[in-house]
DNA sequence: ATAAAAAAGTGTTATAAAGTGCGTTAAAAG
DNA sequence: CTTTTAACGCACTTTATAACACTTTTTTAT
């Protein structure tokens, strides 16, 4: 299990590595991809393993995709993610793309925060970041999202 | 699988390329044609690789048309449904109709978007993929389609 | 109906931009 | 002080795109 707030460096080449505490993590599941794709209710991204994207990007996808906040939902977050080789015995680095960083407010940044959340990690704009743990909201965020029956319990 | 947003070019001459990312994915399940078709319920394309296509157009085909629904979507994905050789192995570029370039608002543009969205691609018009995902509704976008029993499960 | 012209489609190449890999330095931890 | 980790810089590779040339098809005019 991932967890913790880190503070680290995106270089010019829009690369982040992973801090070395994880590792031994990403070693005993056996990753070999990392998923990056948009939150779909704050200005920030969401970072899964490849093994758990695997099961939400499948549950994700079988929903009808008729009821437009199925839809929607299903544009967001498998309509945006990227999928990033990484070694968890090398570097643990990964690419942002230029979109995702714009979505998540990072164009111009040189730091990022990751939080580990368990099984996955969100990056955040730092000053974003800050505002929502001292009870900020902002600007971009969406939290009217009504789900379908169909998604009630599925945590993204 | 294929996954995520791109912002590709289009050539003068309609034509655009997959992004080099997916030249795996198509070469792993073999694929030699792609199928683009409109999309049902708004100003965009979907597009299939062979092999998925065969499933989707046999079991749309082979559906009860007495049905106006049904009949309706066998004549918006089938009988709209352009099939270009491809090689994965090549430049994986493929040609885009005029219909379908009006169909999706992209005559005069010189990009388009590419989402993955797994199992298929959608192609917009970057305005309207924009309007879309922050919630906008689009002028032609048709969302009242009542399925019938036949085709609740079908993903298209 | 035929030839000429225009349009549409196909393929190649060159070049700039984006992405990757790796060594070095700087900083932090033990 | 030694070892590990993080950050940076540089060189190399790959990718995307525009420009061009050529072929095929369609249209137009005679």
């Amino acid at each position: 299990m991932m967890f913790g707030f880190n503070n680290i460096s995106i270089d010019k080449k829009s690369r982040f590595s992973f801090p070395a505490k994880y590792r031994d993590a990403f070693i005993d599941s056996n990753e070999s991809q990392i998923v990056i794709t948009k939150d779909p209710q704050y200005p920030a991204l969401k970072v899964y393993l490849g093994t758990e994207w695997v099961l939400i990007s499948e549950k994700l996808s079988s929903l009808q995709g008729l009821d437009p906040v199925v839809r929607n939902l299903q544009w967001t977050i498998l309509g945006n993610a990227s999928v990033c080789d990484f070694e968890p015995k090398g570097r643990m680095q990964v690419l942002i793309s230029s979109d995702l960083k714009r979505y998540a407010q990072i164009e111009d940044a040189n730091r990022i925060c990751l939080i580990g959340m368990g099984n996955k990690f969100e990056i955040w704009n730092q000053e974003n970041w800050e505002q929502r743990q001292t009870g900020g909201s902002l600007a971009t965020e969406i939290l009217d999202i009504v789900l379908p029956e169909s998604i009630k319990d599925m945590s993204f």
